[in-house]
DNA sequence: TCGGGTCAAGCTGTATACAGGTTGGAGAGT
DNA sequence: ACTCTCCAACCTGTATACAGCTTGACCCGA
């Protein structure tokens, strides 16, 4: 009757809310009303609302009596603090690997690359993001520690909205960038060492935190639309 | 009408269940029913299960249907893997400090320090656990970076139980212990010296860890009851 | 005596009805 | 033309009714 790889309700509207959020589909501001997705799921309110608290604990979304529930829109002091910390917890990736990371990785990530490299060129945002979650989640995997594991999940969730405003921005510069991104890690996955893969995720994940930080600043100079 | 201070709905409950979670009041795989919360909090289920949920997001309980929300039992792997990721955060205080502590919590502290130098020894559990619960929101406090702030408080809570265990096995020596840190803690406040402070939040996190780990393993090796 | 099937009690998951809060606009007064 | 007031529409928060699942006890048969 149902899909097979279909996740219960709750936890299924909190998926696909997520997504529009990070992919800017939902931009920063939005409302969200909980009939409208109960009708759109075919469901009653009482499980997105369980989606839209998780959401709100998550710090993704805010919800207000009365008005809706918001996406988050981050002040820069927040944003800065979110990347500070996520760059620490690639860090922390290397610092808590205990062993060599396991050799069917490097050809996923490998099988990855070689499908970026196929795409003409620029691919659709959708591409982008799709290209750039499997690489998140062939990383995120490889962290044995399970609570690390889950924060480095949750974090590339919150800032990716923000990650993925670039693209609009500069696309060329940021496909670039995630296919060598990809390329250096199939390099050092396949040599197997752990903390290089961490290292460079530390890297990239700070130098994506300035280009962020410079268009949040440009972005803040430019007059309100509709002032 | 009601308390000044008093929270809404939710988020009340959720703060008291998670307080007799980690003081063992309900320990492990104890079984909580909606009914009987809503009861005594003098509201519907709907409060209650959002409590709960977002219990369950963290990983204190665990909720299944048909039983009830159950009281997550840590195994040895996800014990040592939390303990682990606890020590770096407390690591991390001090890579993500920026300048000195601000001078009110040595105050706070040494106020602290002397009422525990003060009471009877040995103090009860609940003296025990408010005394540290004190300690944890000045260091807490002290913490800039908001999301590690958010994260360190977490984690608390998590290691909390496990830590609260060892009291009932040495009161005297995790007394003792608990007097030096805060001890310690106050001196490098007063030196203003937030990595010290950091590093020695970690020490003890890691100390902690070992013994939580010992009482664990020797807790394993004992036959169960009315096996 | 033991093993298996059945069922009722009790729990969570879901849907719906109602209460309380917020907001934007209509309309009277200046 | 402007401002203030008031209110109706709409949204979330809460309570309640119903559906589905789990489990342990009871009972029957071997």
């Amino acid at each position: 009757m149902k899909d097979v790889a279909e996740i219960t309700g709750a936890a299924a509207i909190f998926r696909v809310v997520r997504e529009r959020i990070c992919t800017l589909e939902l931009p920063f501001g939005a409302v969200l009303r909980e009939v409208e997705l109960a009708k759109e799921f075919g469901v009653s309110r009482t499980p997105v609302r369980q989606a839209l608290h998780q959401l709100a604990a998550f710090g993704l979304v805010e919800t207000r009596n009365g008005v809706g529930t918001l996406v988050t829109a981050g002040d820069p002091d927040t944003l800065a603090d979110i990347y500070q910390l996520r760059i620490k917890l690639a860090g922390l990736i290397g610092a808590l690997a205990t062993g060599p990371c396991p050799p069917e990785a490097a050809g996923m990530m490998r099988a990855l690359h070689d499908r970026i490299t196929a795409v003409p060129l620029p691919p659709g945002p959708r591409a982008f993001w799709q290209f750039n979650e499997e690489r998140h989640e062939i990383v995120n995997a490889l962290i044995e520690n399970r609570e690390l594991r889950g924060l480095h999940d949750l974090y590339y969730f919150k800032v990716a909205p923000f990650w993925f405003a670039l693209y609009a921005e500069a696309p060329e510069r940021e496909f670039t960038l995630l296919e060598r991104e990809v390329r250096e890690t199939v390099f050092w996955l396949e040599q197997g060492d752990m903390r290089a893969v961490a290292n460079m995720q530390e890297n990239h994940t700070a130098m994506a935190a300035r280009r962020v930080e410079a268009g949040f600043a440009t972005a803040e100079d430019e007059p309100e639309i509709a002032h």
